[in-house]
DNA sequence: TAGCGAACTGCAAACGTTTGCGGTGACGTT
DNA sequence: AACGTCACCGCAAACGTTTGCAGTTCGCTA
């Protein structure tokens, strides 16, 4: 007890018998007694004995671990996500290891090698801002480990993967302001460059062309962050343009909209409504408080995991990939209504 | 290279030598020709071997791995701290494996359970806010794993352990406000039972006595939620009590004050002053933006990492416990100037 | 030309488990 | 007396590494 933990052969030495009796005794083998079944279980308690996961894994020549590479995980949505990660893996007897990239590529590509030397089952990867290569993706899967992605997929590679519908979402927020009765809306909207920001937009235009509303370019600014989004209010504002209504490609961008609309005097939602993105702990702080769309990144984090689970287990993991793609819920509070 | 990964002993096969031949040529052991160095470099290169840091865990009794007992991901505080430890663990070739109690006793159990299955080198440990019985820690240390406290510490045990100066910080921010004039300042209270809640109280009192200001009680409200701190606003506001400061036992309380404050058209700071605590995304956000304490939890966690990796690794470790106490900074911002 | 280092390299055991296979008794059947 | 059957248990190998020790070549000295 002393140095190290008890093992099978410490069982075995106290009881006299062999360490495979042992091993076979502690899973209820039925070519084992039931006397010296009782024997080792009774022992085992006392010492406390505790199975050597390590041991295991080399044995299986794969580890119950699985891999998560998370860009940043001081952000709401991507800790809610490992919180579903954690909750599903641990269930199913898997430990985690985290690895954030920081939104960094060559961090990242360091997570797959430090993965890989831990011959973890599968990992669950979202990718940095940075990411454009894609090499050391391609590694794992040349080494037979399992990968899901989440959030952010890489468009080429053919693999299980889960996301939100943004453009679907969107749309959804869109349709809220019209159905609330505004007719210009303005979008503050995410790099053009990315994915999610091309979505976001997309669902706000046909959301517009459905409604008949035409497309005013000038009242689409790219700013997608809290400082961006209080220089765009100011400057529709100062251009004296006419609007009724934003849609922030995310809370902090809505909110940064929100203060300086506050401070030229104009009331939300009275004389503009403003809606942010992917729901997180300031939607309820704000005065009014914020309407949003709840991202679900816990339940993102436990598809994810299950879908990765299921190749992981599977004895024949050749079946298609498969997308699962999230509804966002829109959460309505006091900013548009 | 279809299956599974590629090990020394494949390398050994293809260049028909031994596999401890290749073991040494890894790492540059004299013995080894500098030509076999070569061939087996190039061939580990050729072929990305990785080595494979289970059998490495297992032949070296420990693994590489550490692991974090934490209360809840979904916090600014908690999740910088992860940082602090994934980026000093990974610094020194350590995995870190994270596991969430939820605030709950069974889960924290639990987790030390799967720690110990995984013969982690060490545990960083923040305490569960139900948790008062510590058979689980005792466990942990029985089996010799060094400890490592960070936050919420456990008062009776002797460990290692990293915290922040509560009573210290809560001083400097009544004293910054005493400093900026204010005579009336009020404290919207954490709960008394806990540690925290007491000593952020004390400081708050001793900076008042050392001002000459006398202690109004009426002023001292618990109140540490968003919804608490409006309700206690209102009251003060409501009950026609002078004060002229705010100082909130954390930032959403702070921001519920703030909200209270404004609605009655009180102007910040200019009638009131007022500071939060435990520094996080909101400071910047809110309008004025509020001072606050940032608790470095970025810090806390590099520093933990540090003590723990240091006791993992000392020959003897019988050295005395050591106990940090981190300086909490006060951040100055609109919100009381 | 035997002997001796030096310079390499391989053997084998160990870490803790699991598992196929082969014992070893006891007992019953011919 | 010989054999078969059962119930129970142990041997040994394997997973991928590391490492003390024991070779095995050399070339060189005496």
């Amino acid at each position: 007890m002393k140095s190290g933990l008890v093992t099978i052969k410490d069982l075995a030495r106290e009881l006299k018998i062999s360490a495979s009796t042992v091993s076979r005794a502690l899973k209820n083998h039925p070519d084992i007694s039931e006397a010296t079944k009782r024997a080792v279980h009774e022992l085992a308690e006392k010492l406390n004995y505790q199975p050597n996961a390590v041991a295991l894994s080399l044995k299986q020549r794969r580890s119950n671990t699985i891999g998560v590479i998370i860009p940043e995980i001081v952000h709401y949505f991507f800790s809610s996500v490992i919180s579903g990660i954690e909750d599903v893996a641990y269930d199913a007897g898997f430990n985690v290891i985290i690895c954030q990239s920081n939104e960094r590529y060559e961090r990242e590509v360091a997570n797959t090698k430090t993965l890989l030397a831990s011959r973890v089952a599968g990992v669950l990867v979202s990718i940095s801002k940075e990411t454009d290569d894609f090499k050391h993706l391609f590694n794992l899967r040349d080494n037979n480990v399992p990968l899901v992605f989440y959030d952010r997929i890489v468009p080429g590679l053919q693999a299980d993967q889960v996301i939100i519908d943004d453009f679907d979402a969107s749309y959804r927020v869109t349709r809220h302001l019209i159905d609330s009765g505004r007719k210009q809306i303005a979008h503050f909207a995410g790099p053009q460059k990315l994915l999610i920001g091309r979505n976001r937009k997309d669902g706000y235009i046909r959301a517009l062309n459905e409604a008949g509303i035409s497309i005013d370019e000038k009242l689409i600014i790219e700013a997608d962050t809290f400082e961006k989004a209080r220089l765009a209010a100011m400057r529709l504002i100062n251009e004296k343009r006419k609007f009724d209504g934003i849609f922030a490609v995310n809370d902090l961008t809505a909110i940064g909209a929100m203060q300086t609309l506050q401070k030229r005097g104009i009331k939300i939602p009275d004389e503009v409504a403003v809606v942010g993105f992917s729901d997180g702990r300031f939607s309820g702080i704000t005065d009014p408080t914020l309407t949003s769309v709840d991202q679900h990144g816990y339940e993102m984090g436990s598809i994810a995991t299950e879908m990765l689970l299921k190749r992981i287990t599977a004895k024949d993991n050749d079946y298609p990939f498969e997308t699962r793609i999230l509804n966002a819920n829109l959460i309505i509070r006091g900013s548009s209504v």
